[in-house]
RNA sequence: GCCAAUGUAGCUCAGGGGUAGAGCACUUCCUUGGUAAGGAAGAGGUCGCGGGUUCAAAUCCCGCCAUCGGCUCCA
């Protein structure tokens, strides 16, 4: 007998070599048709491998990420069997479970698949899941797998068993099919009841852009075909919260061949949105205090070779301006660092400057790779919300807290609360990705660590991910579709003021070099207003909506009034708008009700004998008539308290 | 940059070797209506750009550009 522990500290005895499939089923029955995976002494662990000895066990289910995980995982199984039956030769890469559904990399070998076979490749999934073949796990040696996968012509398993451990190395067989895998898999393929292939797209063998492309199959899979169903309803919604459909349909932002690709246009109403985000952060800025500067857009190319930015990216990015003077060449700055730099230097500074906090709005321009370009998120030209603290080494912990509060305080006034914190570290077995010497490094990462252990933010750590010239912590946020997207960003950087010669004198009156920290709490603004667009469906909270309000005349006989009172509430600081169309008023309600404008204010006979307004919150309804002042005085304060919460 | 797809009116889309269609939006007229779609008429398009095939190309073929979904990349 063997003592199982579950989760609530609870112990049973049962024999050994009991599965958690009869675990759970020792429980109810309801239970062990619902486990789809479970783990044993934290290791991932198939429901149907039995156990041996004394263990804690989790048993997880379809609300577990864990059971999804190793549904779909074995989904893409199922995935890879029915492409072996419909395209015979085909070679298999990786197969892994995402976050939503899963995907399968292969080697054609000569078919052609397009979304005209989706249909054909679901519904022999779903043949092949409704004969109900268990999936078997299996020890096998490094020897014995590589002469199986290699017997099938599988070179690409073949180079992934050459690289496994001799003695941890398994396979798993459902039907006619058996893959190199670690597991965990469901039992058997009947749980998998409805199928979707969502999409194709070519994927580099390894990630490796030297190395073949593979085809690689997105699809996934439901217990139930309504969860199915409401998962197709959720994308269709999603696509509706698009920031490039709100952007045009909002008339914020806008895109020309003719200016090029990924170069925004700012229309009237995104410039004055975008005027709002700066204003707000300026009014913290200042508060922490920051000191504005501006830099120009274009920098002598020495600039960047002294920064180490041409060595490492110059043939990728625009290429230098040259001017009728011989020899001269601008770059289009990357980035505002360089120039801050220079402010520095333009000083002799002493240790009383520090911390030195350098801010601006600066545009800088990239060369993104074409296939690279979306919408405001990736952007050849915009402009990030920069700052540069130059501090000594043991301010820099200090420095991170406040730059912490500063951005946490913008993600509270937004409502962004589903963000995640990373901290990019450098890559222990690429060192020579990076500039720096390895005592900086060690300084930098821990000061960023201690610095969210402080604060207690969860964050985690991501190895290689780092900037070549220091660690950094960055917040993510996700888009409409569930594409994290990187908004906040802090940067630790030893490195530049090493090759800028950047030193101030200290208390000791000794030169001391100081330490640089980057940081852009929005990111960029693009990809701010990108973000906030789809996460408020273009529903932008009042003190940033483009239009505040719109006052509706009943007919047109009320339209002077209407005008009228829009002039009195433009002149009290409220964006108002009148919807001066010959139209019923039902039908005014519905168009700017779709404009997603935050009041509507219908004004008819009454109102215009009486000086009032009827307001209407978008969403809610009638709120009663009220005095022009009076609303004009309400949205002000609403307003206020939403900046100053 | 790579793989796959798409490009027709301001928007959403249909059509398809013989000179272009719908709905919404827009303009005008009728209507002057009290909280989510009143009616009529009109205007609007080198069918992404450039080549080729053809008596004839928006339609077929090739190239380019842009967009979309991924991959690689992301200072």
């Amino acid at each position: 007998m063997i003592n199982i522990t579950f989760p609530d500290g609870s112990v049973k005895q049962f024999e050994a070599g009991v599965t958690p499939l009869q675990i759970a089923e020792s429980i109810s029955s309801r239970l062990a048709q619902d486990v789809l995976a479970a783990s044993v002494n934290d290791c991932e662990w198939d429901i149907s491998r039995p156990i041996n000895e004394d263990a804690s066990i989790k048993l997880f289910k379809w609300d577990d990420p864990e059971g999804k995980h190793a549904f779909w995982h074995s989904s893409a199984h199922l995935l890879a069997e029915a492409l072996q039956e419909l395209y015979p030769g085909v070679k298999f890469g990786i197969g892994p479970a995402i976050d939503n559904g899963f995907y399968y990399d292969i080697d054609p070998a000569g078919h052609t698949i397009t979304a005209a076979d989706f249909a054909t490749i679901e519904k022999k999934m779903i043949e092949l899941a409704r004969a109900k073949s268990p999936i078997v796990r299996a020890d096998i040696s490094k020897a014995d797998a590589l002469k199986l996968f290699g017997d099938r012509g599988e070179t690409y398993k073949c180079e992934l068993i050459s690289e496994l451990e001799d003695g941890h190395i398994t396979t798993y067989t459902q039907g006619a099919f058996t893959d190199l895998c670690r597991g965990p898999h469901i039992a058997n393929t009947a749980p998998i009841k409805a199928v979707k292939i969502t999409s194709l797209a070519g994927a580099y063998w390894r990630g490796d852009e030297k190395r073949n492309q593979l085809v690689r199959v997105y699809g996934i899979t439901f217990p139930k075909q309504k969860m199915l169903d409401e998962y197709l309803v959720m994308l269709e919604e999603a696509k509706k919260r698009d920031h490039r459909k709100l952007g045009k349909e909002m008339e914020l932002f806008a895109f020309s061949q003719n200016v090029g690709a990924g170069l925004p246009l700012w229309l009237p109403k995104g410039a004055a949105l975008r005027d709002r985000l700066e204003q707000f952060l300026r009014k913290i800025q200042k508060q922490y205090g920051y000191q504005q500067v501006i830099t120009p857009h274009i920098g002598n190319k020495m600039l960047y070779v002294t920064s180490g930015h041409y060595a490492k990216y110059g043939k990728d990015s625009f290429q230098p301006i040259h001017t009728p003077e011989e020899g001269e060449e601008y770059l289009l700055k990357p980035m505002n660092c360089p120039h801050h730099c220079e402010i520095f230097k333009a000083f002799p500074r002493s240790y009383r400057d520090l911390p030195l906090r350098l801010a601006e709005f600066g545009t800088v321009y990239r060369y993104e790779q074409s296939g690279e370009l979306h919408g405001l998120t990736r952007v050849r030209g915009f402009t990030q919300d920069d700052a540069h603290i130059f501090c000594a080494p043991e301010q820099i912990k200090d420095e991170f807290l406040k730059v912490m509060d500063i951005i946490l305080y913008i993600f509270k006034a937004l409502k962004f609360d589903n963000y995640e914190a990373q901290i990019s570290l450098r890559d222990p077995n690429n060192r020579e990705k990076y500039i720096g010497s390895d005592e900086n490094w060690h300084l930098a990462e821990n000061a960023i660590i201690d610095a969210c252990a402080e604060k207690g933010l969860v964050a985690r750590k991501e190895l290689g991910e780092a900037a070549f010239y220091g660690p950094k912590l960055d917040f993510m946020v996700k888009d409409a579709l569930g594409r994290k997207w990187q908004l906040g960003t802090i940067q630790v950087d030893y490195n530049l003021p090493e090759r800028f010669g950047l030193e101030y004198t200290g208390s000791d009156n000794q030169k001391h070099r100081p330490v640089m920290i980057h940081r852009a709490p929005f990111g960029s603004l693009e990809r701010f207003v990108a973000v906030l667009l789809e996460h408020t469906a273009g529903r932008f909270p009042l003190w940033l909506a483009p239009d505040q309000a719109v006052v509706l005349p009943i007919s047109e006989k009320f339209n002077d009034y209407a005008f009228e009172v829009s002039r009195q509430l433009n002149a009290a600081d409220v964006r108002t708008i009148v919807d001066d169309r010959n139209e019923k008023i039902g039908k005014k309600i519905r168009d700017n009700e779709l404009k997603r404008i935050p009041y509507l204010l219908i004004v008819g006979e009454k109102e215009a004998e009486n000086g009032e307004i009827s307001v209407r919150k978008q969403g809610e309804g009638d709120k009663g008539t009220m005095k022009i002042a009076t609303f004009a005085a309400n949205l002000t304060k609403e307003v206020e308290e939403m900046i100053n919460q």
